[in-house]
DNA sequence: TTGTTTTACTTGTCAATAGAAAGTAAAGTG
DNA sequence: CACTTTACTTTCTATTGACAAGTAAAACAA
């Protein structure tokens, strides 16, 4: 992934620059698995993918600056964070759909985790 | 990027998996300028976003191997090598749209190459 | 009230990858 | 026969990723 922050920009172009934001192998699912509802830490690291605790950390703090995800403590227990998406963040549901048609299509074997059926 | 060959998956998630097979920084960039018409290496590396050339190198490699993208000889010049993308490339051209379409809208002063404009 | 568990991390280590710059080799051109 | 073009390959360094272990504060259980 690219140091976030105020780094050049590889071009004006929309794919490059969405490439920069959240071209990585992480990001996107943790996006999809905040769509699909889950709020805490534990949660998305126990999604099947196996993402590290530290990469997790890097990633949801990266996502909270950059806009796409936000952080809010629990009421009633406070060690919990309650991790969401914004309206940006939301608004990836198209690309995310499109990537999952393309997948199912493309990739042997691929199905929807039953949590993602439509 | 992952090792390509016969690694195991992380998952059967269609996003999953399609992020193992074109998740990165360059991968789609390759398939975008491909498709706009683009054949030979130097073309590729002459993009706005300064992909080096051993990188180049790998990733159309891979996307030959993965099958995305096919290489051959050109007819008039022993030396050229034209790129192309295959059907499964070409098909990737709807994620490419909502990646288009999310870009312009959520990351500021990002615009289409004017070799793109539709 | 003391020990255990839960939650959300942080740290350390090692291997793999990315990126920059320079070099190379075969084919074509004047 | 020198020079250029094309498509790489090599070398080096710095960053990142994966894995394992550790930590700290809050909550719960006895």
């Amino acid at each position: 992934m690219r140091k976030i922050g105020p780094h050049p920009r590889r071009s004006d172009c929309p794919i490059a620059c969405t490439l920069d934001l959240i071209g990585d192998r992480w990001n996107l699912l943790i996006i999809r698995d905040l769509a699909l509802g889950k709020q805490h830490f534990d949660e998305l690291v126990e999604s099947e993918e196996g993402i590290a605790t530290n990469v997790l950390t890097k990633r949801l703090k990266y996502l909270c600056e950059v806009g796409l995800i936000k952080k809010l403590p629990s009421e009633d227990d406070a060690r919990r964070v309650c991790y969401s998406l914004t309206a940006a963040g939301e608004s990836l549901e198209g690309p995310l759909e499109a990537i999952i048609d393309w997948g199912l299509e493309n990739v042997p074997n691929t199905r929807l985790i039953p949590a993602m059926a439509r």
